[in-house]
DNA sequence: GCTTTCTTGACTATTAAAGTCGACAAACTT
DNA sequence: AAGTTTGTCGACTTTAATAGTCAAGAAAGC
């Protein structure tokens, strides 16, 4: 798998966020149930998703999370670095930890992992949410 | 991690057996050796990789592995379609199985899923072993 | 003060990937 | 032909990462 389920969830959580943008805080249950996220699982991941100044949340009876930033100027790279922040910051790319590197300094697939990790997010960078927005109402269908 | 260890292992070895193209069949215990990999694991790739028409083996005193294709012929994106050859036939890309996609014919993610691969598999297929042996004798750096 | 909802950290479960074992089969050596 | 070397194969075990849960607490509104 290319992309864990837990970042899977992020996107659509903040898809879902957008879809519902000015219309006040969404609460996590209808997130969940919307995207089809475990619940106690997406509190998990929306109340980190907070430390990405993307989004923001109220506690109390109308509480919820909403966007601080507009869909159109959030990307899809955007989110996926910040949750991948603490993994991977410079090294071996997609291979093993550059401690764990048996071929320190002297590794043929460097320059391979590099193109394929710029091509990734080279897609990722020019994908804002209000892209994915409208897609949807462009009805593009899964396969 | 962007890709398993077990292919990592097989790209490497498949890189091992193209430095000793031309020399006859290399052992698995020196290609484990060479590479990092553990041996007993490695027999169960090579073995699998057979069935990829890119090596062959040979058994007895003189036996061990060899390419079949000369490593200007074979690209990263050959080993890696075999690879993945069971997984993700043409379906939601990099997401969930179809059949568990709770957004059937509704999937605003899919155009970048589907562009993020063709950009994955753009790198693997102008990749070839030997530029990857190319890439050691100029001596790139893992960093 | 009561309810709703987010917050937090620790905890458990599940799964896929990683790695191992042992008996066997072919190829070469002497 | 006997013995050694090396690949073959299927079943097994281990490990690590991901996925998911729990329960007590803290704001916010009513």
């Amino acid at each position: 798998m290319l992309i864990t389920k837990k970042n899977q969830y992020a996107l659509r959580a903040i898809f879902e966020l957008a879809k519902h943008n000015g219309k006040g805080p969404q609460k996590i249950s209808e997130i969940a149930k919307a995207q089809a996220i475990p619940e106690k699982f997406l509190e998990v991941i929306l109340n980190q998703l907070k430390g990405s100044g993307l989004v923001d949340s109220k506690r109390g009876f109308y509480g919820g999370y909403y966007l601080i930033r507009s869909p159109e100027k959030i990307t899809v790279g955007d989110i996926m670095r910040f949750l991948e922040r603490d993994i991977d910051p410079i090294g071996c790319v997609a291979l093993v930890p550059e401690t764990n590197c048996p071929f320190k300094g002297d590794c043929a697939f460097f320059p391979m992992w590099n193109k394929i990790k710029a091509a990734i997010f080279n897609v990722y960078d020019e994908t804002t949410i209000q892209n994915l927005l409208d897609n949807e109402s462009a009805d593009v269908n899964c396969q």
